[in-house]
DNA sequence: CGGTTCCTTGACGCATATCAATCTGTGTGG
DNA sequence: CCACACAGATTGATATGCGTCAAGGAACCG
């Protein structure tokens, strides 16, 4: 692996600065970690980290997309996390004191990382008390997210748990509006969810013909911003921008 | 809420200063952290809180045993996290930033838990680097369960996830005894595996069957220490004392 | 165009849920 | 000490949702 010039810290900040990782730090600190990271492109298909290997990295993606997996016995992958630019991965595994990740990671799409040592995480989290709060903010939050996941898998049904994926697409991606695109593939996805594609299209057959959701090809058509607000839970709800300007239960019909 | 005398620190320490949360931390760091909390008991069936509520308290179990759980639509618990002495709950969601906490917690017995106020906590995760380290290491770790929750739930069959569950508890409880206890009700244990009592009792009575175990009320009573191995994973590898004793792929038959 | 790769659709099977009856153990009151 | 009640666990019969398998169709790309 060629050793890349230095990360020029002032454009990563306004790049990235506010991303929850980095966020609140000053310039030395961001600079700090920087210096001993180093930038790398994967093509679609490459694996970053296999199950079992010893977690070297942190990944944080500057621009692509990465998904983290599990695998069975079978050798059937099911998905983790799907991640785009500005979210990092690795993060819990890293804090979880164990030389073999649980986890594997691999690019979905032609990606740029930056790959942070575990050991210069380990040194600048134990120094600076804000990348300790970010770090452990971090973790929460995917710890809150596998919670959905977990009732995505054990309590609801096939068309909740696709309802429920399109709703965060929707507040995710861009407010107010009532269209967007899938980020990932419908394999990628079903996988993510703990279905097969075949059930996925059929979930999104049922909301169409239910008149929920309109597609075009990979864009999805929302009748209007309600329409998947039955889907919405305590988590997702925190990040709805509905539910701070008007209570949720008031929803029009 | 009537005011308790002070919580002696050292007593405190003999008894909890290894559990995960508490280690490496000093008699004053730990006493700091005693002197603005108190102790309750609950009794069985208790809720201590309900999703939604604002998470005041981070509760560290002294004796008794807690479940954290979550609520669908159709008003069923699916249980998060089994916990007993010396475990806690809500450390993560504290840290999610939310006023609305995202899973309830109750009692399964009666309970003696010691409530932290999430004010303190917080203030004192700030100030103290080895507290940070504790809280991190924690939530990684829970994040880490939840994975393999997860894989129960999306690639393992009943049967596995049933195997698996008896496996940790194999580890967990007593090493080297192939007999334990289950330490929770079927009922709890079921709805924790994402699957139904009778479900569990059909699995049991597989297992059963196979000679893989035996069972005398709530006993589990194994052939021999190694029947349960096919049920491993990655993280459940680091708990057992046999896999650095030998080399878990070269065990008997 | 022709060849991938991804998505959709239909027919069928299986694992687990559901429903209902019975069993087992444990605690209680006469 | 026995009888009764009750909760939890088991067992059997049936239902169903999702997976599996196999065949088409649509989009993409050289």
């Amino acid at each position: 692996m060629a050793m890349q010039k230095k990360i020029d810290g002032n454009e990563f900040i306004s790049e990235f600065g506010h991303s929850l990782l980095f966020e609140h730090l000053s310039f030395q600190e961001t600079q700090e970690i920087l210096n001993d990271s180093f930038i790398k492109t994967v093509y679609e298909g490459e694996y970053l980290i296999h199950e079992g290997d010893e977690p070297s990295y942190l990944f944080f993606i500057m621009e692509g997309a990465l998904i983290t997996y599990r695998t069975n016995d079978s050798g059937d992958e099911v998905s983790i996390r799907l991640l785009g630019r500005g979210e990092s991965c690795m993060d819990a595994v890293i804090f979880m004191g164990s030389t073999q990740s649980p986890i594997g990671v691999k690019a979905t799409t032609p990606t740029v990382v930056l790959k942070i040592p575990t050991v210069i995480l380990k040194k600048c989290v134990y120094k600076n008390h804000e990348l300790a709060n970010n770090m452990l903010n971090t973790v929460a939050k995917y710890y809150g997210e596998s919670l959905v996941q977990i009732d995505n898998l054990a309590i609801k049904g096939a068309k909740e748990s696709v309802g429920h994926y399109l709703l965060r697409q929707f507040i995710d991606n861009n407010e107010r509006q009532t269209s967007f695109v899938l980020k990932f593939k419908k394999i990628v996805i079903a996988n993510y969810l703990g279905i097969k594609p075949e059930t996925l299209s059929r979930m999104l057959k049922e909301l169409k013909k239910e008149g929920t959701i309109d597609m075009r090809g990979d864009k999805v058509i929302l009748k209007d911003e309600f329409v998947l607000c039955d889907f919405c839970d305590v988590l997702t709800k925190k990040a709805c921008a509905n539910s701070v300007s008007m209570d949720c239960s008031k929803r029009p019909t």
